[in-house]
RNA sequence: GCGCCCGUAGCUCAGCUGGAUAGAGCGUCUGGCUACGAACCAGAAGGUCGGAAGUUCGAAUCUUUCCGGGCGCACCA
């Protein structure tokens, strides 16, 4: 609703001064400083001053009397040194809230978003978390606003981690198949923190031998990549074991995938050969026959790198002097086929559906009966660490090389900084820190050194935690409830933490900060929308029907001359823009910003006005219309967000 | 050495395309529950926006430079 009367006020602005002056400027509409200056503020005399010859002041005077009446709109002011303040018409605007009802219009062509992407070799830690709520919510914005998407989560089932861990379980434990099987369905211990300490202590003892970690990575990764043979046998088991894991763990987020495209797929199906022919067809990369990379094939530096020089001895190697391909190779492979233009495709066959019925597919060899089809996505974005850019530049470089602008063009690198850790928490976990690292405000994990804190471990304490509060709150409820209501706390406690920082920023993750339950942080939104939806309930309860019909724009206007029922009506007519402007700048704390402020808002309409005491009739008709509208917008954000709204708290 | 990112209140962070008196949470201090649930609310203290120069009617925001920090620059991913 906002939008639309900002649509009509710069319309308004723009063609007056096209007739009136005979220039045309961009009109920029802007939240006033102060509540008080009224709802939009218009700089747009500031832009004309020079133009004109003419004092800003007067020419916003000129403005505000000449423009003559808007829809909507019931009073203009000159304000500072030439700013133009709108004032709303307070009763057609909350009128226009009541009865319209906006309908996302849907936007034509499919989204691709990649996230997740775990090495399936051991367990997620905090920094995949960060990455999945990312993209799962990014996912969650872009539906909102109308876009198809597809969900893709890369598994990367023949690298050098999953060969580490099977070399880890063959050469290092002589364990065979049945031994690795027997640890997969062990209940005792989930086989992904089994992996974890059998990463760390293989990684140790190849630091110990280098010698050894040539030998034993080679011919396992050898054999995986040929795809026969007990190696690649054990790789499978453990990479589709832990895959089972982290679709687990990403589950009690609420994040779900539509597709697991896999490297082994990727290879198998020639994918990469196809590829490797159109990059050396349009002269994308060469073959190096002299200096460090003889024998390779490369891609200039001068594709992807800005300013490089011809000289530079920095060229990316694609193919790699052995006739193996690097993960960049596949990556670009990868992306080709998520354009659609590779000219194959996967064959897929369902893994899984989940609980409510959504269905996750993954990429396999044969055909299928009655499989789906991924990919030719018109827009692809990958959530990666923003460590990886200079590869992301690679593949992108890649794109264009082959002459798809356009497509490099959609290909957007949704890029996070990492989630270190407070040294505080490393104090927690009995982590070591040398003197140089106390001094630090974030120490970097290590997966190589088992070092980090694993998403599992972190969502049980936060469970934990949250029951402990929800026990002590709710004694007549049953068990089962709270638990229920108190895993809900903890993920949205968990999602709101990872997403209330903007996506670079580092975040030093610290236990206390992340077990806060108060301030800005998911439970303080979830309580919010508790308290809308049981006054709701309360005022029904009473015997009081709920009658909009009554509300009409002249009485709403009377009960909205009140300064903090106005604000609080318009925080919560706004999710629309800010969801908006959060989807278009890829910046999903915008989101969790603005579910905070609903929230505070609410709480201070919760505290001025008491719905259920209400005696005036038809003034409590209009509160429970608000505290409506509050709680259906809880409803939407908190969703948004992949936050739960409970039933108590 | 080259490239990217960051430096805003005691701490952790917002600040949309430059715009009016720079915001929030935490922490500190003062108040508010016989409750439409205090996981809350009201109020106070707290900032030369890293330094300097420039562009502009106007700079936390753009440019240059310096200082301080992070991350990349593999025949790993």
């Amino acid at each position: 609703m906002f939008q639309t009367v900002e649509n009509r006020v710069r319309e308004a602005f723009r063609s007056h001064i096209q007739n009136h002056y005979a220039t045309s400027v961009e009109i920029v509409i802007e939240e006033p400083k102060q509540a008080s200056f009224g709802e939009m503020a218009l700089p747009v005399a500031f832009q004309l001053a020079k133009a004109l010859k003419k004092a800003p002041r007067q020419i916003a005077s000129e403005l505000a009397a000449g423009i003559g009446a808007i829809e909507g709109v019931a009073a203009m002011e000159v304000a500072g040194n030439g700013y133009i303040n709108v004032r709303l018409d307070r009763g057609s605007y909350a009128h226009a809230i009541l009865t319209g009802a906006a309908a996302a219009d849907t936007k034509p062509g499919k989204i691709i978003v990649e996230h997740t992407n775990i090495n399936p070799n051991k367990a997620a830690h905090i920094g995949h978390l960060r990455n999945a709520v990312l993209g799962d919510t990014f996912v969650r914005m872009l539906r909102a606003t109308g876009n198809q998407v597809e969900v893709q989560n890369y598994i990367d089932n023949t690298g050098v981690q999953v060969a580490d861990v099977v070399a880890g379980f063959h050469f290092l434990e002589g364990k065979t198949i049945d031994d690795v099987r027997a640890l997969i369905d062990n209940p005792e211990r989930p086989f992904d923190y089994v992996c974890w300490d059998l990463y760390a202590r293989t990684s140790q003892h190849y630091d110990a031998n280098p010698e050894i970690k040539a030998k034993w990575r080679g011919e396992t990764l050898h054999a995986i990549e040929a795809g026969h043979g007990e190696l690649s046998d054990l790789g499978h088991l453990v990479a589709d074991a832990i895959v089972q894991c982290h679709i687990k763990t990403m589950l009690r987020l609420g994040v779900i995938y539509d597709v697991l495209p896999r490297e082994s797929e990727i290879l198998h199906l020639q994918f990469w050969a196809t590829a490797f022919e159109q990059l050396k067809e349009r002269k994308a990369i060469y073959f190096e026959t002299e200096g460090k990379a003889k024998g390779c094939w490369v891609m200039p530096s001068t594709a992807f790198k800005e300013g490089a020089s011809e000289e530079a001895d920095d060229n990316k190697i694609i193919v790699r002097s052995n006739g193996t391909v690097t993960y960049v190779g596949k990556d670009i492979a990868y992306q080709l086929w998520k354009f659609g233009l590779l000219g194959k495709d996967f064959h897929y066959k369902k893994l899984l559906t989940y609980a409510n019925g959504h269905e996750l597919w993954q990429s396999t060899v044969e055909p299928q009966p009655g499989e789906k089809k991924f990919g030719g996505g018109r827009e692809v974005y990958n959530v990666i660490d923003s460590r990886q850019s200079y590869l992301q530049d690679v593949v992108v470089a890649g794109l264009r090389a082959l002459g798809y602008n356009d497509q490099a063009d959609r290909s957007t690198h949704f890029a996070y900084e990492m989630v270190a850790l407070s040294p505080r928490t490393c104090v927690e976990l009995g982590i070591e820190l040398s003197d140089e690292d106390k001094k630090k405000s974030h120490v970097e994990v290590s997966g190589r050194k088992g070092l980090g804190v694993k998403a599992d471990d972190l969502i049980d304490k936060l469970i934990e935690n949250a029951k402990r509060e929800v026990d002590s709150r709710n004694a007549d409820r049953s068990e089962a409830e709270r638990l229920q209501v108190a895993q809900q706390i903890a993920i949205g406690a968990l999602r709101y933490f990872m997403l209330k920082y903007t996506r670079n920023t580092v975040i030093a993750f610290d236990f206390q900060e992340a077990l806060s339950f108060t301030g800005e942080a998911g439970p303080y939104v979830q309580y919010a929308a508790v308290r809308a939806a049981k006054i709701r309930g309360k005022v029904l309860d009473s015997g009081v029907v709920a009658n909009t019909g009554q509300l009409d724009a002249a009485s709403m206007n009377t009960f909205l001359t009140d300064e903090g029922l106005w604000q609080s009506l318009l925080a919560a007519s706004k999710l629309e823009p800010s969801l908006l402007r959060a989807t278009q700048s890829g910046e999903p704390a915008h989101v969790a910003k603005y579910a905070f402020q609903l929230a505070q808002s609410f709480s201070g309409f919760y505290q001025d006005h008491r719905v259920l005491e209400e005696p005036d009739a038809r003034r409590q008709q209009f509160l429970l219309w608000m505290t409506d509208l509050y709680r259906r917008q809880f409803e939407r954000s908190l969703d948004v967000l992949g936050i739960a709204a409970p039933e108590f708290m």
